[in-house]
DNA sequence: AGTCTGACCTGAT
DNA sequence: GATCAGGCCAGAC
């Protein structure tokens, strides 16, 4: 699986170095667009990177949203990351949190029913980025509902 | 400069 | 129905 044979850093915020992008407020990556959807999410509710990502306008790039999520822990407004779980309503990046079990405690803080690191009624739970910006939902999305 | 990994998702086999 | 492969962006070696 994954080959890291090199030194893995806890600090490396992709976000946290902005001296390479240009200008992230004329040029917001789409990191800048994460963290401000994720930060939208009400409490009590959980998104989905795929939701993000397409919001973002960036659904196959799904996985540079869990990425992106890795410097949140530096964001001074803390991201709500724990809000953010996979398509299945699994707790992913529970692992990445201070603490393996702090992500479920808190959303279980928010009236979140997780169970085996997964959410329970996640179609209920689930909130919808693209209902606040009035913009078309994916497959994605419909695939959760009827689940 | 090239290579690889990464908290993913979707589509196809 | 389950499994495989592809794909995107960005950062680190």
């Amino acid at each position: 699986m994954k080959t890291y044979p090199k030194t893995k850093k806890p600090s490396s915020s992709p976000s946290g170095s902005k001296t390479k992008t240009k200008d992230e407020k004329e040029n917001p990556s789409f990191f800048d667009t994460v963290y401000k959807l994720v930060r939208k999410i009400p409490r009590g509710r959980a998104t989905t990177y795929g939701a993000i990502a397409e919001c973002a306008g960036i659904r196959l790039s799904a996985r540079m949203v869990g990425w992106a999520m890795n410097g949140a822990g530096n964001m001074k407004p803390p991201v709500p990351a724990h809000r953010v779980v996979n398509r299945n309503g699994m707790l992913s990046g529970k692992h990445h949190f201070e603490t393996p079990t702090l992500m479920q405690e808190l959303l279980e803080s928010e009236g979140i029913t997780v169970k085996d690191d997964t959410i329970q009624d996640f179609s209920k739970v689930f909130w919808d980025p693209a209902g606040n910006k009035k913009k078309p939902a994916t497959s994605a999305v419909k695939k959760i509902k009827k689940a």
